[in-house]
DNA sequence: TGAAAAACTTGAATCGATTCAGTCGATTTC
DNA sequence: GAAATCGACTGAATCGATTCAAGTTTTTCA
């Protein structure tokens, strides 16, 4: 076992200073108070003197003294990281959503412990496991399986937790999510309206409830267009650029007159695969014979060789917000379950514009 | 302030249960051991007979005990949390050394503080405040400013440091990077090999080290050709999709004959934004009229509309190896830093095959 | 059989921030 | 002038896991 402090004696002879981390004790005798004053001015500073607050600043100063988070949490004070628990961290999407998160979290200077299960409940699982044990202040997740359960129990350790990206059946946990019928009803609508009619839906697998609910607002849009058509369903087995591709592939394999004239992809790494497989013979069939429509915008949508058309999500937008909830519902245990939806958005580039 | 307490009462008369976190003294009574036991059970299984280690085992079951990391961080014991401070976590090359650090710990059982600084040195100062606070384990980091001092001070606090795809001027930190001078070399040679002969490199700024590494390397091989050649630099303000059309952008706006027939580019992102710019009139200029290579070979990288030739970094590698020298440093801080450099691997695709 | 060695177990002390009942003066109130 | 009020400060007790010197039981072997 390494002793810390053995470590810094020897680096306090070699430098001549003293590094041993400082307490608040230490803190507290050089300022010349005791150490429920150095607490307070850390912690309610308006509780005391002014003289004093700047002879314990000064002295924090001094010693480079930081806050030991561990003890602050050990004594039920609350802690101040959360955890992340992503389903796909390779998906510019829930990048920017963390990043959304992180910069709600730093103006409360939290911290953000991240966790990336490849939809994968295993993973999710080790993850909440670890998360309990470093007793977060709650928990953002975006879920695969089925966690109400795992989740009440952090719950009940005094754990607050908040979907992103999805909404939980029996509502007893807050979210924050975006209309995804919705959405899928204005991307479909989108394609009607410049004159497609042969329109092929691409995702899966669905029993990821995103994907399900896309599906249903297209179909809503095909049902209420003046002349109703059907959406085909060209299933993949995972919201991937490659198998965006694959897809793509098996259009293609058809005879000419059997290709769709549109395609909505469940998501932009699906389109982005969808689009680079359009190509025959150096002809790029986007947006000309097929034109294509994704869901997320992330960044690389406006920067593909044909700038992709998408349903933007406000990325950002959803990941400060379900911190913020979560911040709100940890302060307070009492607080009702609210679910926080955001509207999608259509953003129209030459993919859908032929 | 709230009394979690309070609620776990509130929680237990409303379900019957005894929601209240065990301690280890709980689970010590229900097995009718001694808590130095059940400490024992949980960290040297070795030296506790087989009985208690079985009756320790099933109380911690029956109670749901979970290990309480807060408390044994301020005990001295060592933290079960790694701090990754990265430079731009909008880039899938370190979403995937991420990936790969996470890999790393979850066999460790250690979770991962995330902090994405976009290239702000004020972020940077932040998230290490956080993290010491936080008391980490270590910190791997992917530096933009200059931050000796700054792990300096964390590692006399016991928190090792490695940093990651750049190595420290004065090796008094460990490093794990990859050769960006033989990179930016083989990615020249690669192009000149084509037959290309007048040749741009796209990148910025300069102050970033590995942007001038790569460059290097570039001119090496331009200068051991069999009839040398110059590298024409194009830079950039950042190594964003958006920079590396506005350098596209500024090639065609040039005379026909004063175009490169090949670009650098000093990543994968500023390569995606130039094949996106190189398209006149609906004809692709990739990579006939000019040839591009990247760097990172991102998995955007190969779903190109244009599959981009790019120097591939062992990403996840990188990460996984970061990670494990951080504990080992951790573990031992004795140790002597080193750097660990791993070679690129030349990706040949459709960019660069005209 | 008895003594020494080995194998286990015990429980008080420890880490550092927070809290809160209580102390101390100074000021105000009646 | 005594009592009440107020503001500022104090410091012992607390949280839970770990450690380790000391204690107890079991095993080993002359």
């Amino acid at each position: 076992m390494v002793k810390p402090k053995s470590d810094f004696d020897r680096i306090v002879t070699k430098e001549g200073r003293t590094p041993v981390p400082a307490s608040i004790r230490d803190v507290a005798q050089r300022a010349g108070v005791s150490v429920g004053t150095v607490s307070n001015v850390l912690n309610r500073p308006e509780e005391v003197s002014s003289e004093s607050v700047q002879r314990v600043n000064r002295a924090i100063e001094e010693l480079g003294y930081v806050r030991n988070d561990a003890a602050r949490k050990l004594r039920g004070g609350i802690s101040s990281t959360v955890g992340f628990v992503v389903l796909d961290g390779q998906n510019p999407f829930y990048t920017d959503v963390v990043r959304g998160a992180e910069d709600e979290g730093t103006r409360h200077n939290i911290a953000i412990l991240y966790g990336n299960t490849d939809e994968d409940p295993a993973r999710e699982r080790v993850y909440l496991d670890l998360f309990e044990e470093q007793q977060v202040r709650g928990v953002l997740i975006a879920p695969y399986g089925d966690i109400a359960t795992r989740l009440q129990r952090l719950r009940a350790r005094g754990i607050a937790a908040v979907l992103v990206d999805r909404f939980s059946g029996d509502g007893r946990f807050s979210s924050v999510s975006v209309d995804n019928v919705m959405g899928g009803r204005m991307a479909v609508e989108h394609l009607i309206e410049i004159g497609r009619r042969r329109i092929a839906f691409v995702g899966g697998p669905f029993d990821i409830r995103q994907v399900n609910d896309r599906l249903a607002g297209a179909r809503v849009a095909a049902e209420n267009a003046s002349r109703p058509l059907e959406i085909e369903v060209i299933a993949t087995q995972a919201m991937t650029v490659e198998q965006g591709a694959a897809a793509g592939a098996r259009i293609l394999a058809r005879p000419r007159r059997d290709w769709p004239d549109a395609v909505f992809a469940g998501n932009d790494l699906l389109a982005l695969g969808l689009l680079q497989s359009l190509i025959v013979e150096g002809r790029m069939l986007v947006p000309d014979e097929i034109a294509i429509i994704g869901f997320d915008d992330i960044p690389f949508a406006a920067a593909a060789a044909v700038p992709l058309s998408s349903m933007r999500q406000p990325s950002r937008m959803i990941g400060r917000t379900a911190l913020r909830i979560l911040l709100e519902e940890a302060a307070d245990p009492e607080s009702i379950a609210r679910r926080t939806v955001f509207q999608p958005e259509l953003v129209v580039r030459r993919s859908t514009s032929g």
